[in-house]
DNA sequence: CTGAAAGCGCTTACAG
DNA sequence: CTGAAAGCGCTTACAG
């Protein structure tokens, strides 16, 4: 058995309450009981008991994450920024799966409310109303990365979809592309589908480029997707000199077919990827694409959460910077 | 506020022993007073405070996990298999990245001691021996996964990784090459990297087929150090026509150094990866590697690490099962 | 400067 | 079938 404060007040001839007192770096005793007890705590080993202490101070200093797919590069690193910045904040972190399951998320705040952590942050999920009023029954902050949401107090940090999908689309139009195609999220996804078809076809109007409906497919994010998708805008025979895809999965998957139809990437077809995931920089040809700071807006939200646990306050929305990085994947038309 | 067990069991007009009861199914109620505390329950929304109950039982249902690199695709996949267990085992897991520094390690551990985990994964990483005296202090089950130990009581699962390495090399040398480049993880690494090479060596040694020093040359697991050796294998001008690299992320490297040199792969060159991550599959070619079963290994730790933690007795190790996954980047030759 | 005591939200003998 | 009480390992007024 670990010892515990009991041990080793009665070992350092002192109450508990003076030992709670040290450890606590509190006022109130000699230098002289200080030493005493300090030399006692290390002699045993003694670590004081958080749960103990978390069930007095009514925090636990320990944040729960939802992430629809931890396993995914995408959430793995939102996982890596918020871990950090809790680890340098002294908050510990509970993963939880949500496989974007509506009844396992509810089960996941369900147990992250009994565990009762401080604080949630909600990762690259739309956060639905049954979702809502659990956190609001449970009474504590959240906040959203990689996500957005109207509520009330619920504050998100994301890039803006349509703003990057817009300079991603005018980026292969300054290239000289005027016929280009689309490989978009999930259908209807209202936080990373439409705004980035939107964001996609308001670069065409402003460039003067009539946008057309068969030079959109869709995917749902992942490579078996976006290759199926670019097989599907073949089919189409459009002619198109250049395509952004709303992933660099899916665009990764552009690059996969393209291989195995024999068509060379730049030289006659660009590709532009949105999120610069790791692999981005592994393929052959490196992939172009837009840049999200997935690192940074984990930590940021992370930041946000543990800033509402402590100050009690509301914290404010946070539009990350995206940018695009240049590889090889587009060339210009001359 | 939160209702407490206090609050039910006034309002339901019972003693909170009684509601205690009807909570945990124990028995000593009557039907009557059962439907009226559970009913009191659902009224107020009540939900027990796990941490009181961690208290008492000194049990807190969560576990902890230690990563060197949580966003890697290799630890990802790990977490997600560890995650799923524990989840359907109703337990709750806490990451701790620990930046494969000691320091840092040995901080993760004292906060899991003082959150009071009922046990730890300890994930490919060395067990080393501070590490293993504070988890003897700790007096928690400890289980290893993708690593290895000697110490009593911390059993592992993993792959052998000296018989997949040598497996991996016996595929190229069935496929009729003979001049086979190795690219090695870290440098005198025991798990991952020692075994491997050695698997390589054997496997030519026994087909003999000479072993060369200069045919080696070593990375650090990542896609950046594959690029590297490859570069400096390639400056040796060995004319090699196969190499097997020890993780997927260095084989990609080596695809990336030979399409910029124009090196065709696998009419010029054969490629072997190991690992099996996502990406194998997404790159061109699709790389043909040594399939790790990441998923059931976090899964099956999370087992062994479960059962410790409720009979008390110590797990067995377990070697999981790798498998060749052919796939294009290796070509028979004639 | 120091300790006895109440209390955090529960569980679990013990007594009835 | 039910409740009063002790106790888990701590913190925090309160009294001295």
């Amino acid at each position: 058995m670990n010892p515990t404060i009991k041990d080793v007040a009665k070992k350092a001839n002192v109450s508990i309450a003076t030992v709670s007192r040290v450890l606590n770096n509190l006022t109130g005793y000699s230098d002289k009981t200080k030493q005493k007890v300090l030399r006692t705590i290390e002699e045993m080993g003694y670590q004081p008991n958080m749960i103990a202490r978390g069930l007095i101070n009514k925090r636990t200093r320990t944040i729960g994450v939802l992430f629809p797919n931890v396993s995914s590069s995408f959430s793995s690193a939102l996982l890596h920024g918020i871990e950090e910045f809790a680890y340098n904040h002294n908050y510990s972190v509970v993963v939880c799966n949500t496989d974007e399951d509506g009844k396992r998320t509810l089960k996941c705040l369900q147990v992250l409310r009994e565990k009762q952590v401080d604080g949630i942050v909600f990762a690259s999920e739309l956060l639905k109303d049954e979702y809502y009023k659990v956190l609001e029954a449970i009474q504590i902050p959240v906040v959203l990365v990689s996500s957005e949401t109207n509520y009330p107090g619920v504050p998100y940090v994301k890039v803006d979809d349509r703003v990057a999908a817009y300079e991603a689309t005018e980026y292969l139009i300054h290239k000289g592309h005027k016929r280009i195609a689309m490989i978009g999220g999930t259908k209807g996804d209202p936080i990373a589908g439409v705004p980035r078809v939107e964001g996609y076809m308001k670069a065409l109007k402003d460039h003067g480029i009539p946008c057309m409906e068969e030079y959109i497919a869709y995917g749902d994010f992942g490579f078996a997707s976006g290759c199926s998708a670019m097989e599907e805008l073949l089919k189409r025979s459009l002619d198109f000199t250049a395509v952004f895809a709303a992933s660099d999965e899916m665009a990764i998957g552009v690059l996969s077919v393209a291989a195995r139809r024999g068509i060379r990437v730049p030289d006659e077809l660009s590709v532009i990827g949105y999120d610069n995931v790791e692999l981005a920089e592994m393929v052959v040809p490196p992939l172009t694409t837009v840049n999200q700071p997935l690192n940074e807006m984990g930590s940021n939200a992370c930041e946000k959460l543990i800033d509402m646990i402590e100050t009690g306050k509301i914290s404010q929305n946070s539009i990350a910077q995206h940018h695009i990085v240049e590889r090889q994947t587009v060339r210009a038309l001359d």
